[in-house]
DNA sequence: ATATTATTTAGACAGATATCTAAATGTCAT
DNA sequence: ATGACATTTAGATATCTGTCTAAATAATAT
């Protein structure tokens, strides 16, 4: 996915607070979505936009599908911000 | 402005390049606006996103308006993913 | 004063997005 | 096999967003 996608993916305050959720570990879609007001199909939608993005990945164990944060993405975000400071290019 | 809104205001890609633009220096409204397709009213608009959420800043001169990065807020995003490694508090 | 240039503001509109409820899929226990 | 639980998918809808043209504001030059 490009870093347009990434982009996209962070633009919404709750993907973001799903990233920092998740941040102290893997999680289970339900003990995401009570987290939130949302319903549980709004959360798992906005799981399927940061999985697209790679902001995060699944794993599925019997009944439930556990998410965890893909660090890499999140250097390459990084990286466009510093290179900000430093005049270099980027996209 | 809050981190809300730069996040918004870098979701949409002519934003991103405007903000890649001004890494090499302040350019007027209309040098800017030449760098794109969208009219000068879009751009316009563009720019006054990014300027709510204190990501560039104006000046006024003459007949022109420069516009110029911010880099402070740039240091305030690279902290928010910098902390995702290291499993701090946000927000 | 009038015209020209630079830029923004206002209003309209098509397409994207977040959300919901209801239905579908998949897994486990009885 | 049936029922309960976990999660996703489908379809609908209201709101948000990016874009346009046209009009407004502001500065300069003739």
């Amino acid at each position: 996915m490009s870093i347009a996608g990434t982009w996209k993916a962070l633009s919404d305050p709750t993907r973001r607070d799903i990233i920092e959720l998740l941040k102290s570990g893997k999680m289970s879609a339900g003990d995401i979505s009570a987290h939130f007001n949302s319903s549980n199909a709004t959360i798992s939608h906005h799981l399927s936009i940061l999985k697209q993005a790679d902001l995060i990945h699944d794993e599925k164990d019997g009944k439930y599908i556990y998410y965890d944060l893909n660090t890499s993405v999140i250097d390459e975000m990084i990286g466009w911000f510093t290179s900000l400071s430093k005049g270099e290019e980027n996209e």
